[in-house]
DNA sequence: AGTTAGGTACTACAGCTGTAGTAGGACGTC
DNA sequence: GACGTCCTACTACAGCTGTAGTACCTAACT
């Protein structure tokens, strides 16, 4: 389970590399990353702490150190959201839902995207 | 305006303290928020960084400090939706919202009442 | 005016994050 | 086997957060 799982931005995107590249050691990871022009050092430091708390693990091919991502991205969305939104909406995720729709998040397409979304969901439950 | 506020959950609680108060002292905020049980010198210093910060103003009354927060609540609340939704949905509320319906957060009547919701906001636009 | 009670500012410290330099180890090449 | 190259581990440091103690100030009471 790994209950509460929180990561920054920074380690957000790091990790989220590591799911979509399946695996990859520091030099990877900052490839994939070029656009934030980090050190390739500041990324293994990043990594290895990550490792430390148990969000990866790590296994040494050859000279390099190859990462995997332990926990999955699903788990982390649900967690992440869910943590904002007991925090800003005292748990209630419909109240989130609402600042989305009254914010003007979505537009009248979307709108009839979400409907669906909900009807078919409907259905299945 | 104030781009990009950002609070952790403590400092949300406190401020959010202070928007349902109106205003307040460090006294005030620790006693509405005694569940927490913090030493009343540590609201303290949370209320003066957040001063500092300019994300609350105070004003000494007798020998009180009365604080006041400086930013609204929706606006702090549109600016940390945002940044999750950004972080984990590359931007796409759609997405969040997807999540939402997928991981079961609402029931059968939420998804009627949401439904409501969306049809309203439909004509509004 | 002296004493007390309540309240704040200052200081402190540990843990986390962002960021990166430096040094040392492994690998391949000549 | 020596040399250069590439990569990581270790170290460092600053800023932020959580947490709280201590010392000081101010207002009130007698």
């Amino acid at each position: 389970m790994a209950g509460n799982i929180k990561l920054s931005d920074q380690q957000y995107q790091i990790v989220q590399t590591l799911w979509q590249l399946g695996e990859g050691s520091a030099k990877d990871v900052q490839q994939a990353l070029d656009d934030l022009s980090l050190a390739h050092t500041t990324i293994g430091t990043v990594l290895s702490r990550l490792e430390k708390k148990g969000v990866l693990s790590s296994e040494t091919r050859g000279r390099e150190r190859i990462y995997r991502a332990e926990i999955d991205e699903s788990d982390v969305k649900r967690s992440m959201v869910s943590s904002l939104v007991s925090t800003l909406f005292k748990g209630d995720s419909k109240a989130l839902l609402a600042h989305l729709v009254r914010e003007g998040d979505f537009d009248d397409g979307d709108l009839s995207d979400v409907k669906a979304l909900l009807e078919k969901e409907n259905e299945n439950v």
